[in-house]
RNA sequence: GGGGUGUUAGCUCAGCUGGUUCAGAGCACCUGCCUUACAAGCAGGGGGUCACUGGUUCGAAUCCAGUACGCCCCA
């Protein structure tokens, strides 16, 4: 049988994902026999296509449930979309604006109906993606977060929270977007850098003097002056004492508004006089609410003045500006202009600059749910990881503000209040319930369906996705159906730590609020996947490579393995595709050792000479799989990756491989062959998670399996002892292999040439059994035990015992005097260092026994290798 | 402005309970090899004042304080 050099992914990757569906591997079902574990996907949007970010997440998600399955636990991971109401609409808008439709050229109805077919048509591309990428999930509970199930708990837990007094309407300050005309969520503005200007007006102070002066106010929006209602300074601003209780006269329209004092007004910054305009800031707004000022809003909805202005109305607020500062520099009232850099508040979808705006909107109050939410990740019955994200947690919990869930748009579920005739209005699941409601609440017992008009805003998308770990199992729907028992609370959730407030923080109180339970016990928060120079992986940047490339060019297991090498929890993943190259590589080597293994014809006669070598690899298993273990357990993904990536390539590959490798073409005796093969599953199943692909069509290629046989339900290893001392041997013979390997190339002796080798050693006790392995790895024809040192020989300590590689006179003595000196030299150093320690008093009664005791193992052993070396070069 | 967090090899990062698993890994680099599993490979090698200053300790990359610089969150 002929195996290929290299590694094909293709065919081996769709060939073991459908014959995983077809069996059903995949699928999850309460079984009491079970321990259940569960994730739940965070719902990427439905519209959205795969990028980086995706793939990290979905990779650790799968390696943590493949590893889970393998235990024999009941894993289930539940994928679904989300309706992402904002980045939906604005693309359904896009899509329409090309076929020339506008939408307010068209009704709600209609517009659902375009949005429900685009969704149809690329809604769950982004799950097709992920098929590709290995990603384990049961399908068959593919859920959507506006389906008719999911929308109903969301209308439900609204009504629920209305009547305990949870959520109300308002009227607040948003941050507008007057291109997409919506109020949206801080997390859907993006600040940029960029230069602004500070204009420094004059304000005329009121007064009977014949002489005017003026206070100078700098700010950076010279158009919403209209809307001042107050200039404010600081109480210790004595440039300002003189005006307090004064008046001044707004620019160019004349209006009087009064000078107060507070200490929030910045001294150093600007002019130290702040201009007040509570309609359009924020901090402004809280300055007018202490001092009961009132509030001109001079906006439209499209950023457009308003008549209230009385200056400049109908222009848009970037026309008026330019207006303004041209009318206020005739009017000599503008002493300068200065330029410094700023944030600028943009919308997410439309990159419009945000505008702060009062509007009715409906709220949810936090404070009573973000109790339960803090103490539970608080006092760790939900874990962080890594944990240092407590804090921005604790930090942002105390300080929660009240969640404005409305958004003007119509893409999600309309918010269930119904308005009467006379204004007021009911909340009620139903149009049916409302009216009812609307009867009594009227006393008009006449009022009709059509007198009721539904609110036309929608809910935030959060407000679905916060009750996901709930509303995929219906536990809402049904509270007490078998599902929602087994498999909630979820185990763990892996997201990214930007969502971590109104996505994680969110659920966990829903989590408390309707189940009076926490929704998962380990958040893992992955980092941010950047590009090679830390920029953000952004489609405007062009800087992300489609992962679908990646995996058609590199294998997804070589995808996989490549974006874990290097994301530890919390950290920034600086993608490089080195990492993914270097998968694919890791991918090739393991299909090498398979190739090796599969070839060799076996010869049952034959006895074993690869009895220590077996013992150790077995050893040096169980060794590597305890910290592999402590690494999952301690949510060290990546560690873990590296300790398998190490094991295959360094022990199993480098080492144990080289040791039972029988001579070209010879056959391989039946011990070790089964040894060799036992190995190679094992080592195949800590690979599974990581590398699902390659390692089942190995699994399979090793071996006849049964029907059901198959890798990704094979147990898990089990923590077995391994032989420590043993362990260490090995090591130390490996190091001598290794320096008889650096003499080789330092001396230019090719690898074919056989040396000999004569060993000085304190006690011959042990070394038998490992001589075979070092003739064979070294090369090594001739291994003697000498009392004396060997003439014409060059020499190395290791362990405290002495080997010598006769050279035929064939030696450089100087160069060989000055190598041994240079040791000596550095040997003598650390023995003064380690003899210094010893002889402090302090040391010697402060430290521990085993401490102590290294130390003074240490200086006898270089107490031995000074002396080893001395006479080294004496003989020379 | 407030809080958090980081600074270890050319790069990206480990280093978990202070002490030989303590100065490590991968990549990159250098040298030599196309040696019948693998050149997507093999063998070997060089490279670090652990940001700086002080403190605690018998002992500090590790704990504490300050400084500098970076990033994140909030305002």
């Amino acid at each position: 049988m002929s195996i290929a050099k290299k590694y094909s992914p293709k065919e081996v990757e769709e060939k073991w994902y459908s014959s995983w569906m077809e069996r059903g591997f995949f699928r999850s079902t309460p079984n009491p026999k079970k321990e259940p574990y569960t994730i739940v996907i965070p719902p990427p949007n439905v519209t959205g296509v795969l990028h980086m970010g995706h793939m990290l997440n979905n990779t650790i998600q799968d390696v943590l449930i493949r590893r889970a399955r393998m235990q024999g636990k009941e894993a289930c991971w539940v994928p679904g979309t989300d309706h992402a109401s904002i980045a939906t609409e604005a693309k359904v808008v896009a899509m329409l604006k090309e076929r020339g439709i506008e939408k307010k050229d068209i009704t709600r109805e209609e517009f659902l109906k375009y949005a429900w077919e685009w969704k149809e048509k690329y809604g769950g591309i982004i799950l097709e993606q992920l098929k590709k990428l290995g990603a384990s999930c049961d399908w068959d509970r593919t859920r959507f977060t506006m389906e008719e199930d999911l929308s109903a708990a969301v209308i439900e837990v609204f009504v629920d929270l209305y009547r305990k007094g949870q959520i109300y309407r308002g009227v607040r300050m948003v941050n507008w977007d007057p291109q997409g005309k919506t109020a949206l969520s801080d997390e859907e503005v993006i600040p940029k850098e960029t230069m602004a200007k500070m204009y420094h007006l004059k304000y005329e102070v009121v007064s009977d003097n014949a002489e005017k002066s003026y206070i100078t106010v700098a700010t950076s929006r010279p158009e919403t002056i209209m809307a001042d209602v107050a200039v404010a300074v600081n109480p210790n601003d004595e440039r300002y004492t003189h005006f307090h209780g004064k008046s001044v006269r707004i620019p160019l329209l004349g209006k009087e508004i009064p000078v107060i004092v507070d200490e929030y007004v910045s001294i150093e910054f600007g002019t130290g006089a702040l201009k007040v305009t509570p309609a359009h800031d924020l901090n402004d707004y809280e300055l007018g609410q202490k001092h009961n000022l009132p509030t001109i809003d001079i906006l439209n909805d499209d950023g457009s003045l308003n008549e209230k202005s009385q200056l400049y109305i109908g222009q848009d607020r970037f026309a008026a500006r330019r207006n303004i500062v041209k009318d206020l520099q005739e009017a000599d009232l503008l002493v300068k202009i200065e330029e410094y850099p700023s944030v600028l508040q943009t919308s997410e979808r439309t990159g419009a600059a945000i505008e702060p705006r009062l509007s009715m909107q409906w709220w949810c109050k936090m404070d009573k749910m973000a109790k339960p939410a803090l103490e539970s990740v608080m006092e760790d019955q939900i874990r962080l990881h890594p944990p240092k994200f407590k804090n921005m947690y604790r930090s942002w919990m105390e300080n929660v503000r009240d969640w404005c869930v409305s958004r003007q748009l119509w893409w999600g579920q309309q918010i269930p209040a119904y308005y009467l005739p006379d204004g007021s209005f009911v909340v009620a699941t139903t149009a049916e319930k409302a009216l009812e409601l609307g009867r009594k609440q009227s006393g008009n017992a006449e009022l009709q369906l059509t007198d009721l008009r539904q609110d036309e805003d929608v809910l935030d998308t959060w407000f679905s996705s916060w009750l996901w770990p709930i509303s995929v199992f219906d536990g809402f729907k049904d509270p007490d159906n078998k599902d929602i028992l087994y498999y909630y609370p979820t185990n763990d959730l892996v997201t990214a730590p930007e969502i971590l407030f109104f996505w994680v923080a969110r659920m966990i109180m829903a989590g408390f609020e309707f189940r009076n339970e926490m929704p998962f016990k380990n958040v893992y928060l992955t980092g941010i996947v950047r590009d090679a120079q830390g920029r953000k992986m952004s489609k405007s940047l062009g800087n992300s490579p489609d992962p679908l490339d990646l995996i058609d060019q590199y294998g997804a297991d070589g995808v996989r393995a490549g974006m874990l090498f290097s994301s530890p929890a919390g950290n920034d993943l600086l993608f490089d595709e080195k990492l993914v190259e270097q998968g694919r590589n890791f991918s090739n080597k393991i299909w090498n050792a398979f190739r090796l293994i599969k070839g060799w014809e076996v010869d049952e006669s034959l006895p074993n000479p690869n009895e220590t070598a077996i013992k150790w690899f077995e050893s040096r298993f169980n060794e590597a799989f305890v910290q592999i273990e402590d690494h999952f357990e301690k949510f060290r993904i990546s560690d873990a990756l590296l300790t398998v990536y190490k094991l295959v390539w360094d022990d199993f590959c480098s080492s144990y491989l080289e040791m039972i490798k029988p001579a070209y073409q010879q056959p391989i005796d039946k011990q070790t062959i089964e040894a060799t093969t036992a190995f190679l599953e094992k080592v195949l199943k800590v690979l599974h998670p990581f590398m699902p692909f390659i390692t089942e069509e190995i699994w399979h290629d090793l071996k006849e399996r049964k029907q059901k046989e198959y890798l990704i339900v094979a147990p898990w290893p089990k923590k077995d002892t391994f032989d420590k001392k043993l362990n260490a041997r090995m090591e130390s013979v490996l190091k001598v292999v290794a320096a008889i390997r650096n003499i080789r190339n330092s001396k230019n002796i090719a690898q074919t040439k056989a040396l000999d080798l004569s060993i000085k050693v304190m006690n011959q006790d042990g070394y038998e059994s490992f001589l075979s392995i070092i003739r064979k790895l070294a090369n090594i024809n001739e291994i003697s035990f000498v009392q004396d040192n060997v003439d014409g020989a060059i020499s190395f300590v290791e362990a405290g015992d002495e080997f010598f590689i006769p050279m035929e006179g064939n030696i450089d003595v100087a160069a060989e005097r000055e190598r041994l000196q240079k040791e000596l030299e550095y040997t003598k150093g650390f023995l003064v260092s380690v003899t210094k320690k010893l002889s402090n008093e302090r040391f010697v009664s402060g430290a521990p026994e085993s401490v102590i005791a290294n130390e003074r193992k240490k200086m006898a052993d270089a107490e031995a290798k000074i002396n080893a070396i001395e006479q080294s070069l004496a003989s020379l």
